[in-house]
DNA sequence: GGGCACAGGTCCGAAAACGGCCAGTCACGG
DNA sequence: CCGTGACTGGCCGTTTTCGGACCTGTGCCC
């Protein structure tokens, strides 16, 4: 095992790396096979750190990141794309629920633990939505607390703020 | 919870408890409503302490116990009675082996650990061995080290020489 | 060439600690 | 009489820490 390995066990490995430039700062993406990743801010709350992983920013799941975030600051809707985060079962689960909320809408992390499951898992699941890979793509950002507080957010609060805009 | 529990999570509460006098040494015995759950030396390592459950020497479960001990003693080969240790998975698993070892014979630490399907964990399987709840009836002592040696018992390891005579 | 004693090493569960929570209280002020 | 805010105590999956009834290799002594 090569890499810092930021998950417990690691069933697929990363192929490629890249920076991606983007209105709320630099972010860096990781591919596997399979699909994107990971996509963090630099220096951001969990940031695995460096990836002993070749830099390709011609990766074809690199460059459909690309795209996905063009559009998206641009205020279209993305395309779905391929995307293979890597987590426990339970944290799967979890990211799954996210991608279900639609934009513009938010969730209260009871809720999204009640989707994943287990209604009383509302901790648990904040600490997975917490470990979310994939910033701004899996939209952890539009979790807030049942009272309506936004409460964190790994890449700052500030950040988690400007993408409900 | 009222009980010192010595368990993590106590699925089963304890119903009755008696005293057993034996060869070895006075015996104190636990049941649930399912089976016998602890059979323990006094002041053996790991003794659970005192239990905060109704004497019942006539309990039927406590009574089989009785029964059990004084065939053994004697030489006649027991009959079967309903057990329920409380314990981890692991830990069921490797009492579950413990009892298939046939009188007279003798295993190692890690032919346990296999047969409990994991042969690296020896080491986890002595610590359970260790925990055995039910002294005599499943036979921990009947482990050995690979080499021979006696390594430990939690009655005292003169107990475990004499159990194996 | 055995046999024994002795340290490391490593490995595995179990137990304890840790949060991007939530509901239930209670004490205050409007 | 409500609304608000601080505080408390559970909850739950993960992560970390810990401890051990092991095992294996080495070195020394017959």
């Amino acid at each position: 095992m090569s890499q810092p390995t930021p998950f417990p066990t690691d069933p697929t490995p990363f192929v490629a790396q890249a920076e991606i430039d983007s209105p709320l700062g630099p972010l860096t993406a990781l591919a596997t096979v399979h699909g994107l990743a990971g996509l963090w801010f630099d220096a951001q709350a969990h940031h695995p750190g460096a990836f002993d992983v070749p830099v390709d920013a011609q990766h074809p799941h690199i460059a459909a990141a690309r795209n996905w975030l063009v559009a998206y600051w641009s205020g279209r809707a993305p395309e779905d794309i391929a995307l293979d985060p890597q987590g426990t079962p339970f944290q799967q689960t979890v990211w799954r629920a996210l991608r279900q909320i639609a934009c513009g809408h938010t969730r209260t992390y009871g809720e999204v633990a009640a989707q994943a499951g287990n209604p009383a898992a509302a901790r648990a699941a904040g600490a997975a939505i917490g470990r979310n890979p994939l910033s701004i793509i899996v939209p952890c950002h539009r979790v807030i607390g049942r009272d309506g507080s936004l409460t964190g957010y790994a890449g700052g609060v500030e950040r988690k703020l400007a993408l409900l805009k």
